[in-house]
DNA sequence: GCATGAAAAATACCC
DNA sequence: ACGGGTATTTTTCATGCG
């Protein structure tokens, strides 16, 4: 019988040493399905050294098959592109996919044999690669169904009897998520899994189902327990949460280990058990931690639960509970505290489901686009969703994937950034190439697999040279990149006519919205890519000569819109500042049409903008009223809110009444206020990466000794984490002086230094344009306050 | 021994 | 664990003074 069903979730067992693939889905009728396909074979390429016969070579393995290669099944001779190259392989069929690498290897050093390929991609993987399945998507299998005697928790198991198939169908099928968040109690310091327990677990599902699971005498075996039985019940197709990979489920291990209780939250009976690309996998569901998405949001500095849901506007209607981790110790021992500890546990599984709601249709899209299963894209770095994306197409057109080498790491020449013209200027446009490396690459072929070295002969279709660096393209056949960008980027632009015609808040919206934004990331990264040296595709050239042209193509059109008497006032990359004449600008982009060959449109409008001598520093009033600030230290996440909130008034002031002199006042007024420490203790937080381990860190900067004074007294930090500091008062150097926001106190603070390294040179950067020295912004001793309230902390 | 300034380290931004 | 270009702060180191 034909099958239909949506693909959640992919997994690789073992039975009686013969491997099989075990997909999850939902079919049409919502049962949620198990479907093994026990027939796919693993299997690895040998690539020919060239002029070897195939069938010498084959014979070689066959001879030593009993000894060394007793799983191989099938060798089966024939001809693959590599790097655009046609070579001659041997593919390399096993009956165990464990044992392609260690095969790999050995059979790469027979004579005759240049190397082994794809004997590093897993069988899984493989499985989605040559079925071209979509994660997230609608298939069709042909399946027998069988008696489930594999005890996994599913409506219907079958066995496929044909490979699964990618059909049209769009939608999603009525998906049962599940929210949730847990609270570890200790009586002091950070907790740890091995010795303090999870107090408190709060699911709530997409249903609007809300449970609290509570502990009795802080005992959490019972805790445990609920969960495991909630979520069995519950029966979820997602699980997720806000830094459930790193936190939760870790420690959640941990203590069921420590509790005797089994873990079995997953649809096999197995516990969780981390994957690749640390995350953390539940067979036959989507663990989905939206903390590994919320790199997509860079307006929010510090990434914690409250302020992805607060930018994405969930949970708007209340205020929301909020207490800071130190705190939950106290509010689990005092009876009176501890309903707020709950609320807040709650709200957070809240916050959850709003996000997932928000984000869980992107999540999604780029799991199907690129092909990684959802539980794992969320994970992957960007330059692996690319190269999931690209291994996918490669296949499609019979290129081999290359192997995953290290190498050593070149610098290369990048894009051109003009000075700005400094000054107030108004009637500004912006005008920029669209996807300008996209198109670069598409316009010239440029890819891994046209690309001619020095040494070779031109072809005789010809090839492009770029500018400067001289790298050469072939023109003919159409290359690997170029393929598979211009369907990207036609893909998306089939999209965007079908959004306009769509109500925004219609479900059919916001996938066709997150799959376009998906499209988009894939497309922008693909010329990054192209220059990791992580990269599988890596070719230097790639990338060099793509920024070659991009330099050319600017330059020119500075140069043209000169010219034309367009007044630039300002280029960074692919686009230009110009004066806002219509006319003039017509022209201009007729002529980049014509001799470059690409689109340069008005994007930003701006009614003033205010540029200082700094390059990718300005602040523009755009035509709603809005402030459009970039790169000062407005839009920064590592300068306190105070130095912010000063500037951005500042800018508010000079950009809307051009008045300077009200803006120093303005800041002279607050100065005032700081020294009496009435500004808000959370304004004069400064939050800053931990780039690596404290111990590896060279000079002492303060956020590195504030990270030592946490980590001492038992908190767990690691790479990636922010560390929020404040200055205090005391002799000595700046490290010395700066403590983890929540071990100090207001009264401890050095406003001072809040004056001086943090306000006045963030609102002298703007004022410094108008003359303003520094002095005049500190406020004479005798200075009177506007306002005059008791303080607050 | 110490002030001074340049260099290095570190971070976060822009496109 | 996608690129290079850029600004900025703080620490660290080298230098020269007397």
């Amino acid at each position: 019988m034909k099958k239909l069903f949506w693909f959640l979730d992919i997994n690789y067992e073992a039975k009686k040493g013969k491997p099989e693939i075990w997909i999850w889905g939902i079919d049409d009728q919502d049962d949620r399905v198990l479907i093994v396909d026990r027939d796919f074979p693993a299997y690895f390429y040998l690539v020919l050294k060239e002029g070897q016969n195939p069938q010498k070579l084959i014979d070689v393995v066959n001879s030593r098959k009993a000894a060394e290669f007793p799983s191989v099944v099938k060798l089966e001779p024939g001809q693959r592109r590599y790097f655009g190259k046609t070579v001659d392989v041997v593919k390399v069929y096993c009956r165990e996919p464990d044992v392609i690498a260690k095969y790999g290897k050995a059979v790469a050093k027979i004579e005759g044999v240049k190397e082994s390929l794809e004997d590093d991609v897993r069988y899984a993987v493989r499985y989605i690669i040559d079925n071209n399945l979509s994660p997230c998507g609608w298939h069709e299998v042909e399946v027998e169904e069988e008696k489930n005697d594999l005890d996994v928790q599913v409506d219907k198991l079958y066995i496929a009897k044909s490979r699964p198939k990618s059909v049209e169908k769009t939608g999603v099928p009525k998906l049962r998520i599940l929210a949730f968040s847990t609270i570890a109690y200790s009586p002091k310091g950070a907790p740890k899994a091995d010795k303090n327990p999870v107090v408190l677990i709060s699911v709530r599902s997409n249903a609007g189902e809300e449970r609290q699971f509570v502990a009795k005498n802080s005992d959490d075996k019972s805790v445990l327990e609920s969960f495991v039985n909630y979520v069995r019940d519950f029966d979820p197709d997602i699980i997720t949460g806000y830094g459930t990979n790193r936190q939760d489920w870790p420690y959640l291990t941990v203590r069921a280990k420590k509790q005797g209780v089994k873990l079995l939250v997953d649809r096999a009976d197995t516990e969780p058990h981390m994957s690749v690309y640390g995350h953390v996998s539940i067979t036959g569901r989507a663990n989905v931690d939206f903390f590994d998405f919320s790199d997509e949001l860079q307006e929010v500095k510090v990434k914690t639960l409250e302020n992805v849901a607060d930018f994405l506007g969930v949970m708007k209607s209340e205020k929301r509970t909020q207490i800071e981790e130190i705190e939950f110790s106290t509010h689990w021992e005092d009876p009176k505290k501890r309903p707020t500890l709950l609320r807040f546990s709650s709200e957070n599984s809240r916050s959850v489901m709003g996000i997932a709601e928000e984000m869980l249709d992107f999540a999604m899209q780029l799991s199907s686009l690129v092909g990684l299963p959802l539980d794992h894209v969320g994970t992957a770095a960007v330059g692996f969703r690319i190269e999931s994306f690209l291994m996918r197409e490669a296949y499609k057109i019979g290129e081999l994937i290359p192997k995953r080498v290290e190498r050593p790491y070149i610098p290369y020449v990048g894009a051109v950034v003009l000075a700005p013209k400094p000054g107030l200027h108004e009637n500004i446009a912006v005008l920029d190439f669209k996807a300008m490396y996209p198109n670069i690459m598409i316009m010239y072929n440029v890819s891994p697999d046209t690309y001619v070295p020095q040494s070779d002969p031109e072809p005789k279709a010809g090839v492009n040279i770029a500018p400067e660096v001289k790298h050469r393209f072939r023109k003919e056949p159409p290359s690997f990149y170029k393929e598979v960008l211009s369907s990207l980027i036609t893909s998306r632009d089939q999209i965007r006519p079908k959004l306009n015609r769509l109500d925004p808040k219609s479900s059919e919206y916001k996938v066709l919205d997150a799959r376009q934004k998906a499209v988009k990331v894939i497309t922008n990264a693909a010329y990054g890519y192209a220059g990791w040296t992580g990269a599988r595709w890596y070719v230097k050239p790639v990338a060099e000569a793509a920024t070659a042209w991009g330099r050319h193509i600017i330059l020119s059109t500075v140069d043209a819109a000169k010219k034309t008497g367009l007044e630039v006032v300002y280029s960074d990359t692919d686009s230009i500042f110009v004066n806002n004449d219509a006319e003039k600008i017509n022209n201009l982009s007729e002529k980049a049409r014509k001799e470059i060959g690409l689109e340069i449109k008005p994007d930003t409008i701006y009614k003033r903008i205010l540029f200082t001598e700094a390059k990718k520093k300005y602040a523009g009033l755009l035509p709603d009223g809005r402030l459009d600030i970039v790169g000062l230290e407005v839009v920064r996440g590592d300068w306190a809110s105070c130095a912010k909130n000063v500037q951005e008034k500042v800018l508010e002031i000079i950009l809307k009444k051009k008045a300077p002199d009200e803006a120093t006042e303005y800041v002279r007024q607050y100065i005032a206020e700081l020294r009496r420490k009435r500004i808000a203790y959370k304004d004069l937080i400064i939050w800053k990466t931990l780039a690596k381990p404290v111990e590896e860190y060279e000079v002492k900067a303060p956020h590195v000794e504030a990270a030592r004074l946490l980590l001492n007294e038992g908190w767990e930090l690691s790479m990636g984490d922010k560390v929020g500091y404040v200055i205090t008062v005391g002799s000595g150097k700046l490290y010395e002086k700066a403590k983890p926001y929540f071990l100090t106190s207001y009264d401890k603070v050095d406003v001072e230094y809040y004056v001086t390294n943090q306000v006045v040179p963030a609102a002298s950067r703007i004022l410094t344009m108008f003359n303003i020295p520094e002095d005049r912004l500190l406020p004479s001793k005798d200075m009177k306050l506007l306002t005059d309230f008791r303080p607050k902390d």
